[in-house]
DNA sequence: GTGGTTGATGATAATACTTATCATTAACCA
DNA sequence: TGGTTAATGATAAGTATTATCATCAACCAC
Protein backbone atom coordinates (compact mmCIF):
# COMPACT_ATOMS: atom_id res chain seq x y z
CA UNK A 1 0.00 0.00 0.00
CA UNK A 2 2.85 2.43 1.10
CA UNK A 3 5.67 3.25 -0.45
CA UNK A 4 8.87 2.27 1.35
CA UNK A 5 11.26 4.89 2.68
CA UNK A 6 13.28 3.97 -0.60
CA UNK A 7 11.04 4.69 -3.19
CA UNK A 8 10.44 7.83 -1.24
CA UNK A 9 14.20 8.99 -1.16
CA UNK A 10 14.00 8.27 -5.30
CA UNK A 11 11.19 10.83 -5.38
CA UNK A 12 13.02 13.59 -3.22
CA UNK A 13 16.34 12.77 -5.32
CA UNK A 14 14.75 13.09 -8.74
CA UNK A 15 13.60 16.64 -7.64
CA UNK A 16 17.24 17.53 -7.65
CA UNK A 17 17.05 17.76 -3.90
CA UNK A 18 19.80 15.57 -0.69
CA UNK A 19 17.51 12.47 0.46
CA UNK A 20 17.89 13.39 3.92
CA UNK A 21 16.21 11.94 7.11
CA UNK A 22 14.24 15.11 7.57
CA UNK A 23 12.36 15.02 3.89
CA UNK A 24 12.36 11.37 3.87
CA UNK A 25 10.36 11.71 7.08
CA UNK A 26 7.84 14.50 5.90
CA UNK A 27 7.03 13.18 2.69
CA UNK A 28 6.49 9.76 4.50
CA UNK A 29 4.26 11.55 6.37
CA UNK A 30 2.26 12.89 4.04
CA UNK A 31 2.08 9.71 2.11
CA UNK A 32 0.55 7.76 5.50
CA UNK A 33 -1.30 10.14 7.12
CA UNK A 34 -5.18 9.82 6.83
CA UNK A 35 -5.61 13.84 7.27
CA UNK A 36 -4.85 15.10 3.52
CA UNK A 37 -4.29 18.35 4.44
CA UNK A 38 -1.95 19.19 7.24
CA UNK A 39 0.14 22.93 8.07
CA UNK A 40 3.80 23.47 9.04
CA UNK A 41 2.45 23.25 12.74
CA UNK A 42 0.90 19.65 12.10
CA UNK A 43 3.78 18.17 10.36
CA UNK A 44 5.98 19.57 13.44
CA UNK A 45 3.68 18.26 16.07
CA UNK A 46 3.05 15.23 14.43
CA UNK A 47 6.90 14.14 13.65
CA UNK A 48 7.91 15.41 17.29
CA UNK A 49 5.35 12.63 18.27
CA UNK A 50 6.28 10.28 16.69
CA UNK A 51 9.76 10.70 18.73
CA UNK A 52 11.63 12.48 15.79
CA UNK A 53 14.19 15.58 16.53
CA UNK A 54 13.45 18.00 14.20
CA UNK A 55 13.15 22.07 13.77
CA UNK A 56 10.83 23.79 12.59
CA UNK A 57 12.28 25.81 10.17
CA UNK A 58 13.63 22.79 8.15
CA UNK A 59 9.81 21.91 8.07
CA UNK A 60 9.06 25.52 6.53
CA UNK A 61 12.20 25.26 4.41
CA UNK A 62 11.36 21.11 3.03
CA UNK A 63 7.50 22.01 2.32
CA UNK A 64 8.63 24.96 0.18
CA UNK A 65 10.71 22.96 -1.51
CA UNK A 66 8.85 20.53 -2.08
CA UNK A 67 6.19 22.77 -3.59
CA UNK A 68 8.55 23.68 -5.82
CA UNK A 69 9.48 20.53 -7.00
CA UNK A 70 5.80 20.00 -7.37
CA UNK A 71 5.51 17.28 -4.77
CA UNK A 72 3.24 18.67 -2.62
CA UNK A 73 0.85 21.66 -3.40
CA UNK A 74 -0.25 24.21 -0.92
CA UNK A 75 -3.62 25.88 0.12
CA UNK A 76 -5.00 28.45 2.05
CA UNK A 77 -8.71 28.12 2.10
CA UNK A 78 -9.18 31.54 2.93
CA UNK A 79 -7.55 31.74 6.52
CA UNK A 80 -3.80 33.31 6.41
CA UNK A 81 -2.35 30.01 7.05
CA UNK A 82 -0.62 27.52 4.63
CA UNK A 83 -1.84 23.79 4.26
CA UNK A 84 -0.28 21.22 1.87
CA UNK A 85 -1.12 18.16 0.32
CA UNK A 86 0.51 15.65 -1.50
CA UNK A 87 0.45 16.22 -5.20
CA UNK A 88 -0.94 12.91 -7.35
CA UNK A 89 -0.60 14.22 -10.78
CA UNK A 90 -4.65 14.73 -11.01
CA UNK A 91 -5.90 18.17 -10.22
CA UNK A 92 -9.27 18.92 -7.73
CA UNK A 93 -10.66 20.97 -6.22
CA UNK A 94 -12.31 21.24 -2.51
CA UNK A 95 -15.25 21.35 -0.78
CA UNK A 96 -14.97 22.14 2.71
CA UNK A 97 -17.09 22.25 5.48
CA UNK A 98 -17.24 25.23 7.48
CA UNK A 99 -17.98 23.63 11.06
CA UNK A 100 -15.84 21.12 11.51
CA UNK A 101 -13.26 21.68 8.33
CA UNK A 102 -13.01 18.63 6.92
CA UNK A 103 -12.14 19.00 3.55
CA UNK A 104 -13.74 16.73 0.69
CA UNK A 105 -12.53 16.79 -3.31
CA UNK A 106 -14.22 16.36 -6.25
CA UNK A 107 -13.02 16.85 -9.66
CA UNK A 108 -15.14 18.35 -12.73
CA UNK A 109 -13.77 18.05 -15.98
CA UNK A 110 -17.41 20.46 -17.54
CA UNK A 111 -15.70 23.41 -14.67
CA UNK A 112 -12.04 23.40 -15.93
CA UNK A 113 -13.21 23.54 -19.64
CA UNK A 114 -15.27 26.60 -18.80
CA UNK A 115 -12.14 28.44 -16.62
CA UNK A 116 -10.36 28.05 -19.77
CA UNK A 117 -12.95 29.36 -21.81
CA UNK A 118 -13.14 32.54 -19.46
CA UNK A 119 -9.47 32.48 -19.59
CA UNK A 120 -8.97 32.32 -23.09
CA UNK A 121 -12.13 35.24 -23.97
CA UNK A 122 -10.08 37.33 -21.71
CA UNK A 123 -6.40 36.87 -23.08
CA UNK A 124 -5.01 35.13 -20.14
CA UNK A 125 -3.09 31.94 -20.31
CA UNK A 126 -4.37 30.12 -17.63
CA UNK A 127 -1.56 28.51 -15.63
CA UNK A 128 -3.24 27.52 -12.54
CA UNK A 129 -6.58 27.80 -10.47
CA UNK A 130 -7.83 27.18 -7.05
CA UNK A 131 -11.97 26.54 -6.01
CA UNK A 132 -13.12 26.19 -2.86
CA UNK A 133 -16.36 25.72 -2.12
CA UNK A 134 -17.37 26.49 1.07
CA UNK A 135 -20.34 24.97 3.21
CA UNK A 136 -22.00 22.78 5.79
CA UNK A 137 -21.55 18.97 5.86
CA UNK A 138 -24.25 16.26 6.36
CA UNK A 139 -22.95 15.31 9.77
CA UNK A 140 -25.54 16.64 11.87
CA UNK A 141 -23.59 18.03 14.99
CA UNK A 142 -21.95 20.36 11.64
CA UNK A 143 -25.76 21.24 11.20
CA UNK A 144 -26.95 22.01 14.50
CA UNK A 145 -24.05 23.89 15.23
CA UNK A 146 -24.90 26.24 11.98
CA UNK A 147 -28.57 27.03 13.04
CA UNK A 148 -27.25 27.55 16.55
CA UNK A 149 -24.41 30.26 15.13
CA UNK A 150 -27.26 31.47 12.32
CA UNK A 151 -29.55 32.20 15.39
CA UNK A 152 -26.17 33.77 17.72
CA UNK B 1 -20.55 59.19 -10.01
CA UNK B 2 -19.32 58.62 -6.31
CA UNK B 3 -21.82 58.40 -3.38
CA UNK B 4 -21.35 61.74 -1.47
CA UNK B 5 -20.40 61.37 2.42
CA UNK B 6 -23.27 61.61 3.78
CA UNK B 7 -25.02 58.30 1.85
CA UNK B 8 -21.88 56.21 3.05
CA UNK B 9 -22.40 57.08 7.04
CA UNK B 10 -25.59 56.03 6.16
CA UNK B 11 -24.58 52.78 4.58
CA UNK B 12 -22.55 52.61 7.97
CA UNK B 13 -24.94 53.16 10.18
CA UNK B 14 -27.63 51.14 9.00
CA UNK B 15 -25.41 48.65 9.26
CA UNK B 16 -25.28 49.25 12.91
CA UNK B 17 -22.48 50.44 13.83
CA UNK B 18 -21.24 54.15 14.10
CA UNK B 19 -20.41 56.89 11.28
CA UNK B 20 -17.56 57.75 12.87
CA UNK B 21 -14.58 59.20 10.75
CA UNK B 22 -12.06 56.57 9.89
CA UNK B 23 -14.92 54.31 8.85
CA UNK B 24 -15.92 56.82 6.51
CA UNK B 25 -12.70 57.41 5.18
CA UNK B 26 -11.92 53.82 4.86
CA UNK B 27 -15.96 52.68 3.23
CA UNK B 28 -14.83 56.30 0.83
CA UNK B 29 -11.10 55.03 -0.06
CA UNK B 30 -12.76 51.28 -1.40
CA UNK B 31 -15.73 53.69 -3.56
CA UNK B 32 -13.33 56.08 -5.15
CA UNK B 33 -9.89 53.56 -5.90
CA UNK B 34 -9.42 52.63 -8.78
CA UNK B 35 -7.72 49.67 -7.42
CA UNK B 36 -10.37 47.31 -6.64
CA UNK B 37 -8.26 45.25 -4.11
CA UNK B 38 -6.64 46.60 -0.86
CA UNK B 39 -4.99 45.23 1.87
CA UNK B 40 -4.66 46.89 5.59
CA UNK B 41 -1.28 48.13 4.42
CA UNK B 42 -2.66 49.63 1.22
CA UNK B 43 -5.48 51.46 2.86
CA UNK B 44 -3.37 52.76 6.03
CA UNK B 45 -0.82 54.15 3.13
CA UNK B 46 -3.45 55.57 1.25
CA UNK B 47 -5.16 57.75 3.89
CA UNK B 48 -1.60 58.44 5.69
CA UNK B 49 -1.33 60.14 2.05
CA UNK B 50 -4.32 61.67 1.93
CA UNK B 51 -3.35 63.36 5.27
CA UNK B 52 -5.39 61.54 7.57
CA UNK B 53 -4.09 60.56 10.87
CA UNK B 54 -5.29 57.27 11.45
CA UNK B 55 -4.10 53.95 13.57
CA UNK B 56 -3.24 50.87 11.49
CA UNK B 57 -5.44 48.94 14.64
CA UNK B 58 -8.34 51.12 13.58
CA UNK B 59 -7.72 50.02 10.17
CA UNK B 60 -7.71 46.01 10.91
CA UNK B 61 -10.94 46.64 12.86
CA UNK B 62 -12.98 48.46 10.49
CA UNK B 63 -12.19 46.03 7.85
CA UNK B 64 -13.28 43.68 9.82
CA UNK B 65 -16.10 44.78 10.87
CA UNK B 66 -17.30 45.94 7.21
CA UNK B 67 -16.75 42.45 6.25
CA UNK B 68 -19.17 40.90 8.87
CA UNK B 69 -21.39 43.69 7.85
CA UNK B 70 -21.21 42.50 4.52
CA UNK B 71 -20.00 46.36 3.22
CA UNK B 72 -16.21 44.20 1.98
CA UNK B 73 -15.69 41.05 1.18
CA UNK B 74 -12.29 39.54 1.81
CA UNK B 75 -9.79 37.34 -0.21
CA UNK B 76 -6.65 35.47 -0.12
CA UNK B 77 -5.36 35.45 -3.24
CA UNK B 78 -3.16 32.34 -2.35
CA UNK B 79 -0.91 34.81 -0.26
CA UNK B 80 -1.02 34.75 3.62
CA UNK B 81 -2.45 38.38 3.22
CA UNK B 82 -6.16 39.47 2.88
CA UNK B 83 -7.36 41.76 0.89
CA UNK B 84 -10.74 43.41 0.51
CA UNK B 85 -12.71 44.92 -1.98
CA UNK B 86 -16.33 46.96 -2.31
CA UNK B 87 -19.30 44.16 -2.09
CA UNK B 88 -21.54 45.03 -4.77
CA UNK B 89 -23.91 42.51 -3.98
CA UNK B 90 -23.17 40.59 -7.38
CA UNK B 91 -21.09 37.57 -6.78
CA UNK B 92 -18.07 36.92 -8.95
CA UNK B 93 -14.51 35.47 -9.39
CA UNK B 94 -11.30 36.09 -10.21
CA UNK B 95 -8.79 36.01 -13.10
CA UNK B 96 -4.98 37.40 -11.67
CA UNK B 97 -2.33 37.57 -13.46
CA UNK B 98 0.71 35.99 -12.10
CA UNK B 99 3.12 38.53 -13.57
CA UNK B 100 1.85 41.76 -12.46
CA UNK B 101 -1.01 41.34 -10.31
CA UNK B 102 -3.63 42.32 -12.22
CA UNK B 103 -7.40 41.09 -11.15
CA UNK B 104 -10.56 40.60 -13.58
CA UNK B 105 -13.63 39.53 -12.31
CA UNK B 106 -15.89 37.52 -14.15
CA UNK B 107 -19.59 35.60 -13.59
CA UNK B 108 -20.01 32.32 -14.89
CA UNK B 109 -24.17 31.55 -14.36
CA UNK B 110 -23.21 27.98 -15.58
CA UNK B 111 -20.22 27.38 -13.09
CA UNK B 112 -22.25 28.13 -10.23
CA UNK B 113 -25.02 25.96 -11.47
CA UNK B 114 -22.56 23.17 -11.49
CA UNK B 115 -21.24 23.99 -7.92
CA UNK B 116 -24.14 24.09 -6.37
CA UNK B 117 -24.69 20.67 -8.16
CA UNK B 118 -21.75 19.57 -6.89
CA UNK B 119 -22.24 20.40 -3.68
CA UNK B 120 -25.40 18.91 -3.45
CA UNK B 121 -24.32 15.49 -4.27
CA UNK B 122 -22.31 14.69 -1.38
CA UNK B 123 -24.97 16.20 0.96
CA UNK B 124 -23.06 19.67 1.64
CA UNK B 125 -24.96 22.96 1.98
CA UNK B 126 -23.24 25.70 0.23
CA UNK B 127 -22.30 28.68 1.47
CA UNK B 128 -20.39 30.31 -0.38
CA UNK B 129 -17.11 29.80 -2.70
CA UNK B 130 -13.96 31.00 -4.22
CA UNK B 131 -12.75 30.25 -7.51
CA UNK B 132 -9.42 32.29 -8.74
CA UNK B 133 -7.41 31.55 -12.14
CA UNK B 134 -4.09 32.31 -12.34
CA UNK B 135 -2.48 32.78 -15.12
CA UNK B 136 -0.72 35.30 -17.56
CA UNK B 137 -2.26 38.33 -18.97
CA UNK B 138 -2.21 39.90 -22.81
CA UNK B 139 0.39 42.53 -21.57
CA UNK B 140 3.61 42.16 -23.76
CA UNK B 141 5.77 43.05 -20.48
CA UNK B 142 3.83 40.22 -18.77
CA UNK B 143 4.55 37.40 -21.49
CA UNK B 144 8.43 38.77 -22.13
CA UNK B 145 8.47 37.86 -18.19
CA UNK B 146 6.83 34.49 -18.00
CA UNK B 147 9.38 33.46 -21.16
CA UNK B 148 11.96 34.60 -18.84
CA UNK B 149 11.04 32.76 -15.63
CA UNK B 150 10.30 29.54 -17.57
CA UNK B 151 13.96 29.68 -19.00
CA UNK B 152 15.03 30.07 -15.15
C1' DG C 1 34.64 2.34 1.30
C1' DT C 2 36.63 7.21 2.48
C1' DG C 3 37.11 12.20 2.40
C1' DG C 4 36.32 16.58 0.82
C1' DT C 5 32.84 19.59 -0.92
C1' DT C 6 28.61 21.29 -0.82
C1' DG C 7 24.34 21.70 0.68
C1' DA C 8 21.10 20.72 4.85
C1' DT C 9 20.00 21.17 9.55
C1' DG C 10 18.41 23.28 13.87
C1' DA C 11 18.51 27.12 17.12
C1' DT C 12 17.32 31.47 17.17
C1' DA C 13 16.70 36.16 15.57
C1' DA C 14 14.06 38.78 12.56
C1' DT C 15 10.09 39.95 9.81
C1' DA C 16 5.23 40.23 8.36
C1' DC C 17 0.62 40.25 9.36
C1' DT C 18 -2.93 40.49 12.64
C1' DT C 19 -5.27 40.78 17.18
C1' DA C 20 -5.59 42.28 22.13
C1' DT C 21 -5.12 45.84 25.78
C1' DC C 22 -6.27 50.07 27.69
C1' DA C 23 -6.53 54.92 28.60
C1' DT C 24 -8.47 58.75 26.05
C1' DT C 25 -11.85 60.59 22.99
C1' DA C 26 -15.91 61.06 20.12
C1' DA C 27 -20.70 59.61 18.50
C1' DC C 28 -25.28 59.15 19.72
C1' DC C 29 -29.73 59.54 22.10
C1' DA C 30 -32.65 61.38 25.80
C1' DT D 1 -26.27 69.66 25.73
C1' DG D 2 -24.48 65.90 28.75
C1' DG D 3 -23.98 61.30 29.92
C1' DT D 4 -23.42 56.75 28.34
C1' DT D 5 -21.38 53.76 25.52
C1' DA D 6 -18.68 52.49 21.98
C1' DA D 7 -14.51 53.81 18.94
C1' DT D 8 -9.91 55.29 18.52
C1' DG D 9 -4.85 55.10 18.48
C1' DA D 10 -0.52 53.71 20.64
C1' DT D 11 1.58 49.86 21.68
C1' DA D 12 2.21 45.21 23.35
C1' DA D 13 1.38 40.58 22.24
C1' DG D 14 0.43 36.76 19.24
C1' DT D 15 0.84 33.88 15.20
C1' DA D 16 2.86 32.49 10.81
C1' DT D 17 6.83 32.58 8.21
C1' DT D 18 11.60 33.63 6.59
C1' DA D 19 16.62 34.76 7.30
C1' DT D 20 21.08 33.92 9.63
C1' DC D 21 24.79 31.12 10.75
C1' DA D 22 27.64 27.71 12.91
C1' DT D 23 27.59 22.73 12.86
C1' DC D 24 26.75 18.49 10.57
C1' DA D 25 25.59 14.98 7.09
C1' DA D 26 24.78 13.41 2.10
C1' DC D 27 26.92 12.68 -2.06
C1' DC D 28 30.39 12.00 -5.69
C1' DA D 29 35.12 11.09 -7.12
C1' DC D 30 38.58 8.43 -6.11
Amino acid sequence: MHKPASDNAQDIHSSGLKATWPRIRILRLFQQTTQRHLSAEDVYRSLLADGEEIGLATIYRVLTQFEQARLLTRHYFESGKAVYELNEGQHHDHLVCMMCGRVEEFCDPEIERLQQQIAERRGFELREHALSLYGVCSNPACQAKARAESRG
